[in-house]
DNA sequence: AAAAAGAGACCGACCGGTCTGTCTCTGTGT
DNA sequence: ACACAGAGACAGACCGGTCGGTCTCTTTTT
């Protein structure tokens, strides 16, 4: 691995951390083992190494949670596969994110304060909010759901419901609550299958 | 208003928008007119000013979010309510939290970083799980939830699903998605109470 | 020899915190 | 009624240290 490469895995995990504001160049150098110097000879700025950072980062978040997607054909075992990469694969990589989802960890420091970098951000939650939305829309036009389910009710509390998993997986590193919030969540999935033939029998 | 309650009032909208660590003294002796010298009078640190602001915020919130509930008998009509004044009345109050919840804010930017200061903002996550497995045991022990459901699944997906809106909403202020995921969130909890009975009648 | 890579002194701006000085308010002696 | 002393409230110059970034100089690679 060579410098450039070292800076952006070394800053991969300050700025999940510590973030984007509160990482200093001192810390990126002392972690890489450089200098001024080696730094700016390959960054023109600390924003464009946060840019290449998050690069990085949403490589790997694709890599970790796509893994094997491809192979399956029903959408909503599709999203039930996912939702376990993402516990399994994603969450509990503590070697590239030791202090938890980098993005979550971006977005709340910046949104308020570096618009144009949490904007890049932004449209990383908005993109996973369409794929699950497409996907349950799928799902739901070859019957594997309700024809009267919200969708999009379905999709803001997958979303939510990963999210907080995840803010809640940075603080107190419980992989025990960890698996109960995500594993909930893969239920209320099923349930929803379930539930639109349900409720004509309970009502 | 004297002046210590201005710097309290005005440090809890700065922090909520830009986070504690972020905050400068000049930003905050700028937003409350004062100086050095008026700021170190009534505050030893800035640290101190945190945990003045950390009570102040919790009063804010109980006020908010326990707004009727003592009224209600049901333990799980008390959640759903409690639910709904997250939603309407605590979320939305832009007036003391512009930038979104103070305690997602605080605790994702200190928890790796100041641990001692975010440990007092991991108490009250604590204590509101507590107080949704309460309420769901008392209701799972008085029938309103079947026997074989698991509270603490449940606490788990509420608090996560709170928690990602919570986030979320900060992200994009958009009361329409706010809306979504809260009320998927209590038509899950309406849904356990009435799937015990489901699963026997759709299996 | 030329170019790329890297080390580190240095810059101005800003950080939290200290300290001195000024202003106002209040209690007390006469 | 008045003078004045002490205390609290506040303003802002100033401190050492750190920030991101620039610059010069040396080392390594080709």
């Amino acid at each position: 691995m060579n410098l450039k490469e070292k800076i952006i895995h070394e800053s991969l995990k300050l700025f999940s951390l510590k973030g984007f504001l509160n990482t200093s160049l001192h810390d990126i150098l002392k972690a890489a083992n450089t200098s001024k110097g080696g730094f700016y000879n390959h960054f023109a700025s600390k924003e464009e190494l946060f840019f290449q950072v998050l690069d990085e980062a949403r490589r790997i978040w694709r890599e970790k949670n796509l893994s094997g997607l491809e192979e399956i054909e029903n959408p909503i075992a599709k999203i039930k596969r996912f939702l376990e990469n993402f516990r399994d694969l994603y969450l509990k990589d503590s070697e590239n994110f030791p202090g938890g989802c980098i993005f979550i960890t971006f977005s709340v420091e910046l949104n308020d304060q570096r618009p144009h970098l949490s904007r890049e951000v932004h449209k990383g939650f908005i993109g996973l909010k369409s794929i699950l939305k497409r996907l349950l829309d799928e799902g739901q036009a070859s019957g594997g759901l309700g024809k009267d389910v919200s969708t999009s009710a379905i999709t803001e509390m997958l979303f939510a419901g990963m999210l907080g998993a995840t803010v809640m997986y940075g603080l107190d590193k419980s992989t025990a609550n960890l698996d109960r919030s995500i594993n909930s969540l893969i239920d209320y999935l099923e349930l929803q299958q379930r539930v639109h033939y349900a409720q004509y029998v309970v009502a």
